[in-house]
DNA sequence: TAATTAATTAAACGCCAGTTGCAATAGTTC
DNA sequence: GAACTATTGCAACTGGCGTTTAATTAATTA
């Protein structure tokens, strides 16, 4: 501050201090690099709250270089988002099952997924997006509705479809926040196919039981 | 903007515009606009997303008055926590009702207790700093375990005690985030009543009916 | 009524963030 | 090997943030 130019125009001769600029030798996964640094980052906290400055210093990279891969943060967080195909794939096997004895599949598949990180930090990074930043909602909404809901109530041949994926799915929902970001203990602790167990017959019971009837209407 | 000019050092003679400083007349009830325009922003986004300057335009206020009463952000964001008292009350007289007809109270409670905009701001205000703020998830653990689910399992006369509470709140938990934060519609949109019909039975169950045997161990 | 205290604002400070401009180095192409 | 392009770092700019300081006005007290 305090009156920036002006100064004389010594053409500053760049010292040498520190890692030296340029191209490095060999070939290069810096890129990839940053982008894994940033998945955690933003995995771990708020939007607002990781900053570039230290998604470039766990990537051991100029802030600068960040910026010049990825344009600007939000295009950053966006390219964080991508989610394994291979997720989609398992959900569409998935509607094919026998749907009487899907509760405990879903259930299994969720679980299972959540342990591939490749899964795990985009998704967490989208929930919590979700909720620190206003309006992000809509696209977890997308997201879900287009590849997980959508198909699920398409495959339905019950009452209400629509009511029965959102119960299933936002108990499955909760139970993944406290077992994986929460950490509740005996959630996190217990394995998967003791939840499945428990929480199978549950989703079963919600994709083909009985629902009570609507009240009035 | 551009250029704060170096003025020579004029003492400033306070120029009188925009709103005077001083006290206004009449009795005063700034302090407690400036709580509620912060409890609807730490409600709406995440801790670090939302700034001090918001929270007083809001209040129609200075932001060096935020300060002025409350110390610091942090201990703003402190006193926006607190929960009202008759929600405690309500928890402690839940666990005194028949076991066995618990699953609808809860269930009934957690909805109601949720249109209270004195449970709702401060509750969706954890629940986000939650998801915002990596530690600020003891203090929503520690919360819930002293007043909600601690209770609960102290009530409990069946086995697993911890797991039972943790499965039905983690299904409690993301019933209200897709009802309220999210907006799932077929959650939003039902009644409570409909919602109780549908979800109480399997609280019920996941509190007081047969779970699976632990697998080996 | 004079002194004091409480409520309020304006201005600035220091910090840290995202971003930009430029220089330096390494690989690639002719 | 010269010209070019891709990769990297440094330093600075701009802007918003939480917070501090000082000034101003209204209420209260002595």
């Amino acid at each position: 501050m305090s009156d920036p130019h002006s100064t004389a125009p010594v053409p500053s001769p760049r010292r040498r201090v520190g890692r030296p600029a340029g191209r490095r030798a060999g070939d290069t996964t810096t890129r990839d690099r940053i982008l894994d640094s940033a998945r955690q980052h933003f995995a771990r906290g708020s939007y607002s709250s990781t900053t570039i400055r230290a998604i470039a210093a766990d990537a051991d990279v100029n802030p600068a270089l960040v910026i010049h891969y990825f344009g600007s943060k939000r295009d950053l967080f966006g390219a964080t988002l991508r989610l394994p195909l291979h997720l989609r794939d398992q959900v569409s096997a998935l509607i094919r099952t026998d749907p009487d004895d899907m509760g405990e599949h879903v259930v299994r598949l969720f679980l299972t997924a959540w342990r591939d990180q490749n899964v795990r930090t985009p998704l967490s990074a989208m929930i919590r997006s979700v909720f620190s930043d206003e309006g992000a909602a809509d696209a977890l909404g997308q997201f879900l509705a287009t590849h997980l809901l959508g198909p699920l109530v398409a495959a339905s041949r019950r009452d209400r479809p629509e009511l029965r994926v959102s119960l299933a799915a936002s108990h499955l929902a909760g139970l993944v926040i406290g077992r994986h970001i929460l950490g509740v203990a005996p959630l996190a602790r217990a394995d998967i196919e003791q939840l499945v167990a428990c929480v199978g017959p549950v989703i079963q019971h919600y994709l083909t039981g009985r629902l009570p009837a609507v009240p009035t209407e």
